[in-house]
RNA sequence: GGGUAGAUUCCAGAGUGGCCAAAUGGGGCAGACUGUAAAUCUGCUGCUUUAUAGCUUCGGUGGUUCGAAUCCAUCUCUACCCA
């Protein structure tokens, strides 16, 4: 893998830049859909390529590794042949999964105890394993095993999970380097800064994080319960310390706001749910505000979804229409509102790109944050 | 023409003397969702701007009773069965 900075401009730590991969490039500051089975909820991988232009999706390697299993994805050749992307894909540890599904598993020294939730037999997540996985899966980009606490922690906590989170990155660290790829393209392996919401544990792990040198670097334990300005603040803690020459990745974020903040504050990769999993339950998101499409002022409005939109189905389907839909629970209005979520989401991330690279992203940011923000 | 069953809040459908503004489901209205156990979850859904409060509701009318959606009489309508 390879990154290379663009443009900047001097009145923000926004970035414009390039990495390279095996499976292709992308063009930073990049949104990545997230495909935590392997399939991005609602949408097609052709509808991926072609109207959502979606350049890097992710996978999951809890949910992939307990569904179908590494037999079957060894045997497939990997998760690319497997769904039928051949972009970059990243794959999240199963880190978060050690939050989300807290209630099954238990955390030791060696790795993370846990129960499946599909049938509850009993797994070992170790860092090593994470990587085994990780390189079975053949993600262009792997994660590394941390522990993602919430964001009310307290620092005696944030800290024990730091230091756990900090052992397991070197084991895990250290396998990457002495483990090969399997299917013949390279992967990157990336550190995850956590630390909660104290300033100090987020500096001494971002240092900790940039002195492995690593390809890349991420940023986690964000948007899990904080205030949204704590967020930033830790953004942009993090983001002062980790390299200028390689790309940051923020974890899990976030709304069209968050995103373009983050940018701002010099993050270059960024994955989210809230695009798809908001799209099904009817949220759409445009660079003229939100709109709940099953409110009923919709009902009887016949414009196109968003007239200046940037996906194909913005112009082809109505309000009215998609409302009828989600109302009457047909498939495609998820289908519609995934596709223009995630369609918009890779706008907003291409216009920043482009602003960054024209020199005023600055004030772009400011005008379009207010305009997503709004209620329609 | 005869018989039987029934008429409940938007719909379906409980409730058969006070704990009923009335279960439950659907529908409707709104909200939530941030490295996806989510096509999920939450709230509201007779009126009174707030209510541990008041008012008006259970086909119509008239009764019985301290008290009726619930009991009685009668009328209207509906469904089914027999001619």
């Amino acid at each position: 893998m390879d990154y290379k900075v663009i443009a900047t401009n001097n009145d923000t730590q926004a970035r414009a830049g390039l990495i390279e991969t095996d499976h292709g490039h992308i063009e930073t500051p990049i949104f990545m859909p997230v495909g935590t089975v392997g399939a991005i909820k609602a949408v097609h991988m052709h509808e991926m390529k072609n109207d959502v232009k979606a350049q890097i999706i992710l996978g999951n390697t809890y949910h992939l590794y307990l569904r179908p299993g590494m037999d079957i994805i060894e045997q497939a050749g990997g998760l690319h042949k497997f769904n039928g992307w051949d972009r970059p894909i990243l794959t999240d540890s199963g880190g978060f999964q050690v939050f989300s599904l807290s209630a099954n598993r238990k955390l030791k020294d060696e790795g993370v105890y846990f129960r499946s939730h599909i049938d509850g037999s009993k797994h070992l997540f170790t860092p090593e394993k994470v990587v085994d996985i990780q390189r079975c899966i053949g993600s262009d980009i792997m994660m590394a095993l941390d522990e993602c606490p919430p964001g009310t922690s307290d620092y005696s906590y944030a800290e024990k999970s730091l230091r756990l989170t900090q052992r397991w990155l070197l084991r895990g660290w250290k396998h990457f380097q002495e483990t090969q790829p399997k299917y013949g393209h390279s992967q990157a392996f990336f550190p995850i800064v956590q630390g909660c919401t104290f300033k100090e544990l987020r500096q001494d792990c971002a240092k900790f994080v940039a002195d492995l040198g690593a390809e890349g670097n991420a940023i986690g334990g964000l948007a899990v319960g904080e205030p949204t300005d704590v967020m930033y603040d830790m953004i942009e803690v993090v983001n002062e310390i980790l390299p200028h020459d390689k790309p940051r990745y923020l974890m899990g974020v976030g709304t069209p706001a968050n995103i373009l903040e983050a940018i701002d504050r010099g993050v270059d990769m960024m994955d989210c749910v809230m695009p798809t999993r908001n799209g099904r339950n009817g949220m759409l998101f445009t660079q003229h505000g939100i709109m709940n499409m099953r409110n009923k002022k919709w009902s009887d409005d016949f414009s196109p979804i968003q007239e200046d939109g940037a996906s194909v189905v913005d112009r082809v389907y109505s309000k009215a229409y998609l409302r009828h839909l989600f109302i009457a629970q047909e498939i495609l209005a998820m289908q519609i509102a995934s596709i223009h979520n995630l369609s918009f989401y890779l706008w907003l991330v291409g216009e920043a790109r482009k602003h960054i690279i024209a020199g005023d992203f600055k004030t772009w940011k400011t005008d379009m944050v207010e305009r997503v923000t709004r209620r329609l």
